[in-house]
DNA sequence: ATATTTATGTTGCACTGCAACAAGAACCGC
DNA sequence: GCGGTTCTTGTTGCAGTGCAACATAAATAT
């Protein structure tokens, strides 16, 4: 189980980033949106490092013979965030792709790891119900939970 | 106690913020650290506010005949973080004056208003049961967790 | 009093994030 | 197919974030 969470340092890239390729191509079919060349390639370059990237960080990476602008790559992720495709890391202004499938407004827990900066993502269902009688108790009407966690993850650790 | 989370907007600003210097000069005085002018002032800016400021909008209030540059800012915003007089609040890059006095890694949950900008803190004890269950679970040992939850506070949903 | 630590000033820069307008590409109805 | 609408991308520009690196000043320690 604990493997399931943080992706082994050693496993079949190209294969789930495939897969994630492939359901966000389904998704986009289904909601009649558009997956263009370019959002696909900021989809494919967060997906091939399963780390948080910056804006000029996508942008190196994407950079042919022609280098996008950064209104360009934070357009393309607005509309991988706005189709669950992609999140952000607040605490580090990065992006990850998601690799979950979750429903809309599941709660996502972010494991952030400090040593070798990759973002797992555990269920929060547990975690979800907590916030709510928390945020209840003050009144306050929740709206989307962002939770973030830094620590070291499971393979780091076992050096 | 709904009340007691997010600041009635008619509250006594200046006796909570008196309030939360004494202890940030308390605290210091028993860590031999030093309240700086500067420090003090970024404090009470930030108190005097209750709502999450920008280093630009600190930067606004605090200036007088001369103008402190970013960095200046940043640095006194490091200490006051260090020593848990201030909390970032990573979704918006902003800054907020914590006025809960929490022991050192206290999970703290923070309800943002969409509205009007007020940042309440919520306890967060039963979530920290949730999440340190959660992240075991992915072999995940962590450190400091950040919540926050976007939303319409109680003051802001009576209208 | 001098050395050491600690804090602030100065300069400079890379990155974030987006507004506003222009131009192009895809889709729709006729 | 054609013109109009909508969606997407290109271009320019800018305010804000966040900090590195070095110089200077202030406080503490010896």
């Amino acid at each position: 189980m604990a493997r399931a969470i943080f992706p082994a340092p050693d496993h079949d890239h190209e294969r789930c980033a495939s897969t994630a390729i492939a359901h966000a191509e389904a998704q986009c079919a289904a909601r009649a949106q558009r997956l263009t060349p370019i959002r696909r390639q900021v989809l494919e370059a967060l997906l091939a490092s399963h780390k948080p990237l910056g804006a000029y960080e996508i942008i190196e990476r994407i950079a042919g013979d022609t280098r996008p602008a950064p209104i360009t790559i934070y357009r393309a992720l607005d509309f991988l965030r706005d189709n669950g495709f992609v999140h952000r890391i607040a605490s580090r202004n990065a992006f990850v792709a998601c690799v979950h499938n979750h429903a809309d407004d599941d709660l996502v827990v972010f494991l952030i790891c400090e040593r070798c900066g990759a973002v797992g993502e555990a269920p929060g269902a547990g975690v979800a119900e907590a916030l709510k009688a928390s945020s209840r108790t003050a009144g306050f009407s929740a709206k989307s939970p962002l939770i973030e966690i830094a620590g070291i993850c499971s393979h780091c650790r076992e050096r």
